[in-house]
This record gives C-alpha cells, structure tokens and sequence, in this order.
RNA sequence: GCGAGGGUAGCCAAGCGGUCAACGGCGGCGGACUCAAGAUCCGCUCCCGUAGGGGUUCGUGGGUUCGAUUCCCUCCCCUCGCACCA
C-alpha cells in the first residue's frame, strides 16, 4: 500500500484552488518592508525544466518560509519574453512570435502553477508587451539625455546570404558559418548603439567588495571581468609615421625593451602594408589571433625608446590585440612570457633589466632569462639612472620623468552594445532624420514606440517594414526613417526587478517611494550562467537611476545564490544528450510536492546534484508514511500519559525546531528538512513503542507539518486541515522552541554517547540477553570540579581542587578524577548539569529499553553504589548490565 | 598561465582547532514483521579487542599548536570562470 503513493494530484489541485480563492500570495501596495525574494525570470520557452523547478523551488521555500515567521513577502514573476527563438519558432510554425510567446507564457504558467508556487500574479509582467518595453525605451532616452548613450561602429558577425547580423551562438563551428544558411560569416563594421557602462567601472569593481552576500565565485568573476588595470601610456616614435601610444603595466623595464609590436589592424600596420607586400601578406593571411604561436613580421622600421633613445625594430604581430590597451606595445622579452616567445622565435636580443631583490648588503644579480623570462617585480639593473629602485618606484619615476608618459587605467570591461538586427525586441526610440537633425529621440509622449506587425523575411524584418519605418523628424518636422534596431534583451532584465513593485504604473517605470521601501531584493536565486552579465548590467542600471533618477539604493541584490545545477548521473541534463528527466512526468507520477522535497532535501542549493529516481520514490514513500501517520493520529486519538518518554519526545520537538529554523535563514534546507525528516522517525517510534500522549504528539505533528509546509506545501495544507486547524498554512505561524542549540547538541550527544557505550559493552562482552541496565549520573563534586578545571588556569589542577573542602573530602576518588581532568584539561568543556543530565537520561531511557529490551534504570549518585560512581563522569554515566 | 571552488570511509555527502573513527543517505550485512517477497522498523558496516579499550585514517609532503579533518606552506588531481590583456 505504502509504494502506491497517496493520492497527489486530488491534494494537489483541492489546495491549489483553495489558495486562489484566498488570494494567498497577493502582496498588497500598502506592506512596508516586505522581504523581496525573487528567482531569476524564465525566458518562455513553454516548458519548465528541472532547472526551473529547483531555481523557484528554492525561491518558493524561501518566501513561505518568511511569510510564517511573519514578514510580509513580495515574491513575484515575469516573463524575459523577447528573443530569438521566438522568431524563429515563428518562421517554423508560420505564426508570429506574439502568439507564440504568450502561448508559451500561459503553458509555463500553468506548469507553475501546477508545482504550487506561490506568485503574486497580480504582479505579473512580460517584457514583450508594450506596457514593459515602453520603460525600456524611456531609459535608453534617459540614458541618452544623461550622457550615457553612444552610437559609433562596431564590428559584428553579418551573414551575406540572409542578411544579417548574427549573435556569436549563431555562428558555427571553427569554420564560422551561419546556422541557418551555412554561408561563411563574415566581419562587419556597422553603427551600434551602446550603453556607456564604462563610465561606472570603478564603482561596479569596488562595491563588489560589499556584496557580502554574494558568492565569491560570482565576486571574482565580476572583478575579472571589468579588468582594472592600473599602468603607464607612452609614445615611442616610428621613423616616417610619427608617434604611437603604447601602454605598459610594467615601465620599469623600458630599459630592456628590445622591440615593438603593433596589432595587424594598426592604422601604422596598415599603412606599412601599403608598401611592404610581405607586411600585407602577413596581415591578410598570416595573422592568427587565436593561435597559440605568436607570429609576427618585421616592417623594416624603428621605433625610438623615449628613455634610452635606442633605435628598436618595429614588428606587426598577431598577438597584439587592437581591443587590449592601444594595440601598440613595447616588447620586454626578458621580463614577458609571450615576449621573450616571440622574440626567441625571431632571434631577437633580451636583456635582463630587473633583477630579484637581493638579500641584505648584496649587490643585485641578473637573473638568468635565456630561456626564461623573469617576470616578477624586483629591483632594476642595467637601466642607467634607475638602476638599484625598486620597481614599484621606478614605475612611478619614470612615468613622471619621461615626457610623453602618464599614468593610464586600462579597463577590460567594454561599453555595452545594445543594437540587434532583429525583430522580437525593444525597438530603439530613435529616428534618423533626413534633414541633418541626426539620430534623434523619440519623445517621451510618443512611446511607446510599438513593433509592427511580423513579417517573415531573410533579414531583419524591420528593414521590411517600410510604412512603419517612414516617419517624421521630432525636431524639424521633415521626412525621418526609424532606427530598426532592437534592443539586447539584457535590458529588459536590467531593472526588471524594480517593475514589479508598481507593475501597473503608467506614468514611470517605478513608483519611486515604494519602490524605495520595498528595494532591495533581499534573496535573489538564479544560475551561475548570469553571473557576469544580467547581475553586472543590472548593479549598471540600479547606480544609473540611483545617479538620475532618485532610486535609494545602488545596488540591486543583497544576497545571492546561484544554485547549483541538476544532474543525471554526473551529467548536466540537456536536450542534446537526451538525458533529461521531465518535471511534467514527475509530478504526474509522484506529485509536485514529492518532486520539490526531493530535491531540496538532496543537496545544499548551491552544489550541483544527481537526480535519482531512488531517491524520489522514497521521498514520495516518506510523504506517504507521514500522512498515514497523521491520518491514525486524528482517527483515533491516543490515550498515553505524559511521561518521561513523553518529555523525552517533546525536547526532540523542540530541538528540532530549533535547529530546523536556522537551517531555513540559511537556506540550508537539506539540513532543515532532514530534522524534520528525523522527528518523524522519533514520532512514529514512539507511537510503535508506547500509546503517546495526545498533546505532546499531536504538537510533534504539527511541528513536522509547519517544518515541510515551505516545501511540500500542498500536502501539508491537507495535514494542517486534517489536524483540525482552520486556517490555511501558508498563513500559519512557524513553530518556535525555548531552548537554545547549545543545550539541544549537549543533550543529545550524552544521550547518543550512551546507548553507543551500552552497545560497545554488550558486544564486547558478549552479553548475550541484557537482563537489566543501570545508567548512574555521576556524582555533583564532579560537575564542581570540572567547573573549576575548565575555570582555572593554575599549573597545579589538583591542588586547586583540593581547597574546596567538598572535593578535597572524596579522598582518592577526587585525586583520580583531578589526574583525569588534569590530562585532559585543555580539552575539556562543559556538560548537562547533574540534574539536568539526569531528566535527559530519564527521558530516554525507553530508547535503551527498547533497543536491548531490558528494564532500565537511572540512577542519581546518592543512590548508587561506592563502585558504580568510580566510572560515572560529567558527560558520561557509568553503566551496570547485568546479565 | 591567472583567478575561484573542491579532493573526507564501497559510493554520495556533512563537519572546518579539542566533544571526530568523523552527522545523514545509498549500497552491503544481520535481526523483527511476513507463508514468502516487497514495503516498513531495529542494529552493524576501517582494523584488533569477552565492560565502554587500543591502533591506523579525512589527496601528498612539511609546518604552527599541548592538540589539526579543521589553520599556514609545497606539490598532485578535479570542476568552473578568464585568457596571446601589454
């Protein structure tokens, strides 16, 4: 009966309803403060995946979890519902991407709500629907009026044959073709618009130092990322092609630089390859920029070091990169790797300039970099004035000395381009008028400006929309044609969060003062994947509307948690390697909440983890079991006394409670739930061994449906109603315990440490059938004197124990324990009082009882034998079988 | 190469200065229940031990400490991110 399963899907859909009549998840405008825990937003591909469900699962725990223990809690979710598939799901199916995205929409909504998470609705937002992307237009004109919006070339992957630019996905393989048409892709330079982010790469690169609840995967990716480098830009003069800027981090060892590079696509390298065919030959075929060799040629000319005045050959190489600093570097081969690679390659000279820091009173030492190079800082030789500083300080002198030199901070982190040739996203507000106004905003009171209707086209259909495209100039009136490009739906996601607090709100993208109260978001839950991206463009938009727009807060996410990812047999699930398990079938068979408890129970949220079907059939047993328990609890109600066993259960309530709850703050809810999971196992125990005593159970239950309730929230609303309550779960108060988890950990460890004593006994002894056991609480002198020994930092333990006359007066018994004590005395700590220890042991002594079934006994020390307290200690009670 | 996170008993996986031979789960072994199987429940699961003892363990080799799985260093291996970055 138990492997049949209860009967899920009534449960299921019986609270389901039940929640929407009772508007249970709706966040009223007026809360203040409440707790805003979001899961990152799906794109709509119209079926959830396990990802999903572990990423909102977390997110829904979380939030219930919250709203027990009382806090109002927002915890909405939206649809990043632009996109390239769309399109293309469109073109196949001879739809639009509208229909099909909001096909997809209402598909996953259902599957949402199906798992039983717990969405505001009312908050809901898509980015597709004019009511969202009209924000995003606003933004990009308030970004544009505060400076932040540029339009200049950039170079971007353009397919010939359709027409269009292509994303760096839709580029195949090593021989970069285009997925659709398998046309080679080619490079082109086109004019984009980008966002100005750079202008915000010191504050994005410091204040991730403050992001402490943040992973520091996720930190260090970021930092990574933006690339700050602090250096030195200078000229060098190229005979014939006047000066070029070159940047260096490590000027202190201009005296040893024996060359120069320029990147392929150098203006100089271009105007060289004019007149040298070898130089053009080399640029056009020879260049490989992803290559592991660095290759190079010499152009014939030299260029000056502005510090030695020496005469260097110029080479055009392919490891200088026209992106990185200038793309114009003087080379260092004895102090650079790839240096000192090229210019063995080439048979060039490298001269040692840097030598490792001497010890005391030694003079300096070249090092030897005929095969290698010496890369670290140290102390400079061989460079004239400058030999014997340090590099650090020749870095600065030499930056101040040399004329042309200043200091320079290199970022790797790029302005952010926003322009996409394609249809299914944010059209950018801008026309182009012919009259000479330029590119020009699209005024506020005309957004927003709405996407026409599809058209299925080779290229961007918004090239083919000609009558939408035909418009008039804001500025003069004339004739002006619309910017067709779209915006990268990171944009979409980079204030999304901010929406949902007034989602409705006609006037602004966001009620400032609520959103204000309400920001920031205090648990966000997303994969890795975002790391660098969404959750950088995101602190980009939360510190440009702090500067402009009045928002309170510049930074977006208090803690963070990339969760980890589900896994079938070591592998992640996907779609290629047909190894994925589908949630739809899992909660058909199992039911939502079998499938939720399994995988929170399976891994902490963050690490990766292997699905088992193993582990959700026992799961879903468990479910079972402890609704069968409930089931004979409420049909007939016990009649046990409330006894010692009873107290012994009522404290493993309260432990677990207290216990669990920590667990729940850190989102730890393996942890959590395996409390709850082990309080079950000590309910059913003791219903099997004893008739229980109905208040003391009957509160056991109640904690165990509270503790599951974030989790499995659809069969915990029927144990809570079945348990006679009448209010709905999600609403009811979390259980609290007064104890703290000190005492619970000493209490169960003295408890634990006995029965393994008893069973060591009764094993190595051989005892065959216990016949009784007596478990004896030592003496209270011995409590006092390991008191004392943990208090006292005297040499001599004994002595100080033998001032106190109690003690002293236990004669060789005392100076047994003082020697035991004394041994282990930087390890001791301190026990259960002798009462306490006793009340403990009291209370489990059923457990004994049962496991050996033998009558047990516990003694205090005033009643027991002189031979029987020699072993009993603070921690551990001596014990008597007899057999 | 740089950076981040890891390497714990047959497997998965907690612990992160003493209470650790090390939670929990799976697998395996034994027992209860059953005609039997399944499910469930109770134990055991590094080695030696006829009263709670001893020995050897937490990737490797060192170090700090009265004491290290826990802290520091070296090396090896894994996973992720970045990378001809000047």
């Amino acid at each position: 009966m138990s492997d049949a399963g209860y009967d899920h899907a009534t449960v299921e859909r019986r609270w389901q309803e039940a929640w929407d009549e009772a508007d249970a998840y709706r966040t009223s405008d007026d809360v203040e403060e409440p707790t805003y825990v979001l899961g990152m937003y799906p794109y709509p591909s119209g079926k959830l995946h396990m990802g999903h469900v572990r990423n909102y699962t977390i997110t829904d725990a979380y939030a219930r979890y919250r709203r027990m223990t009382g806090d109002e809690v927002l915890h909405p979710m939206g649809w990043d519902a632009f996109g390239l598939p769309a399109e293309n799901a469109a073109k196949e199916r001879d739809t639009n991407p509208r229909d099909w995205t909001f096909d997809c929409i209402d598909t996953m909504r259902d599957q949402m709500d199906a798992m039983g998470f717990g969405y505001d609705w009312d908050r809901e937002i898509a980015t597709c629907t004019p009511e969202y992307y009209q924000w995003n237009q606003w933004l990009f004109s308030r970004f544009r009026e505060e400076g932040l919006v540029e339009r200049r070339d950039a170079e971007v992957n353009w397919c010939p044959h359709c027409e269009t630019v292509l994303a760096d996905e839709q580029v195949e393989g090593e021989a970069e073709l285009c997925w659709r048409c398998d046309t080679p892709v080619e490079q082109r330079e086109l004019e984009q618009w980008f966002l100005q982010i750079t202008e915000y790469a010191d504050e994005l690169l410091e204040a991730i130092d403050d992001l402490e609840g943040w992973p520091n995967s996720v930190r260090q990716m970021q930092r990574n990322w933006i690339g700050r480098q602090y250096g030195t830009e200078l000229e060098f003069d190229i005979d014939g092609h006047g000066s070029v800027e070159a940047f260096t981090t490590r000027v202190d060892t201009i005296h040893g630089a024996t060359f120069f590079a320029l990147a392929p696509d150098h203006p100089i390298s271009e105007a060289v390859a004019e007149e040298d065919e070898d130089v053009r030959r080399f640029i056009d075929h020879e260049a490989d920029p992803d290559g592991d060799e660095p290759n190079g040629v010499a152009t014939g000319l030299t260029a000056t070091n502005p510090v030695t005045g020496d005469e260097i050959p110029v080479y055009v190489a392919d490891f200088v990169l026209s992106d990185v600093g200038t793309g114009a570097l003087m080379a260092v081969p004895g102090h650079d790797d790839r240096d000192h690679a090229f210019a063995q390659k080439k048979d060039l000279e490298i001269v040692p300039v840097i030598a490792p820091e001497p010890d005391e009173g030694d003079e300096p030492e070249a090092p030897d970099v005929s095969e290698e190079a010496f890369t670290d800082d140290g102390v400079l030789i061989n460079s004239g004035d400058y030999s014997g500083l340090d590099s650090e300080t020749a870095r600065e002198r030499l930056t101040e000395d040399i004329d042309t030199a200043e200091e320079a901070t290199q970022y790797q982190l790029r302005d952010w381009g926003i322009s996409r040739q394609r249809y299914w996203g944010t059209p950018i507000p801008i026309v182009h008028c012919h009259d000479g106004c330029g590119a020009v905003s699209v005024p506020e009171e005309e957004l927003p400006v709405e996407l026409p209707e599809f058209i299925n086209t080779t290229g961007n259909p918004l090239d083919a929309a000609e009558e939408w495209q035909e418009t008039t100039c804001p500025e003069c009136g004339g004739d002006a044609t619309r910017e067709t490009d779209t915006m990268d739906t990171f944009v979409d996601s980079s204030w999304y969060f901010l929406r949902y607090v007034s989602p409705d709100l006609e006037d602004a993208p966001f009620d400032r003062e609520r959103t204000n109260d309400w920001m920031p978001v205090d648990q966000y839950v997303g994969g890795i994947e975002h790391a660098v991206m969404h959750l950088l463009y995101s602190r980009f938009f939360t510190k440009v509307l702090a500067d402009h727009e009045e928002l309170e807060h510049r930074e977006p996410f208090t803690n963070l948690l990339a969760q980890g990812m589900v896994q079938l047999e070591g592998e992640k699930m996907s779609k290629s390697k047909g190894n994925v398990v589908s949630p739809q079938r899992i909660v058909e068979e199992y039911g939502a909440d079998t499938a939720r408890l399994f995988m929170m129970q399976a891994a902490q949220p963050e690490r990766d983890f292997d699905w088992s079907e193993e582990g959700v059939r026992s799961t879903n047993a468990y479910l079972t079991r402890l609704k069968e328990m409930v089931e004979e609890y409420v049909a007939e109600e016990p009649d046990g006394d409330d006894d010692a066993v009873a107290s012994y259960v009522a404290a493993e309530i309260d432990a677990t409670i207290a216990l669990a709850s920590e667990e729940y703050d850190d989102l730890t809810f393996n942890r959590a739930l395996r409390e709850a999971q082990d309080l079950t196992r000590t309910l059913r125990q003791y219903a099997d061994y004893t008739a229980p005593h109905a208040e003391t159970y009957e509160r056991g239950l109640s904690a165990v449906v509270r503790l599951l309730a974030p989790v499995t929230p659809h069969l915990a609303e029927e144990l809570w109603d079945e348990l006679g309550n009448d209010d709905l779960v999600v609403d009811a108060p979390w259980p609290t315990a007064d104890i703290d988890a000190d005492h619970v950990t000493k209490r169960r460890r003295l408890v634990e440490n006995t029965r393994e004593d008893i069973r060591d006994i009764v094993d190595v002894a051989g005892i065959e059938d216990p016949q009784a056991i007596d478990v004896v609480v030592a003496p209270d002198w011995k409590y006092d004197a390991l008191e004392i020994a943990i208090e006292s930092d005297a040499p001599n333990l004994i002595g100080e124990l033998m001032q106190e006359s109690h003690i002293r007066e236990q004669g060789d018994a005392a100076a047994d324990y003082g020697q035991d004590l004394q041994a282990e005395r930087e390890a001791l700590s301190m026990t259960l009082g002798p009462d306490e220890e006793y009340d403990a042991l009291e209370a489990a002594a059923w457990l004994i009882e049962r496991e050996f079934e033998a009558p047990v006994t516990v003694v205090r020390a005033a009643d027991a034998d002189e031979s029987a307290l020699k072993n009993a200690e603070p921690g551990r009670p001596a014990i008597e079988i007899e057999d």
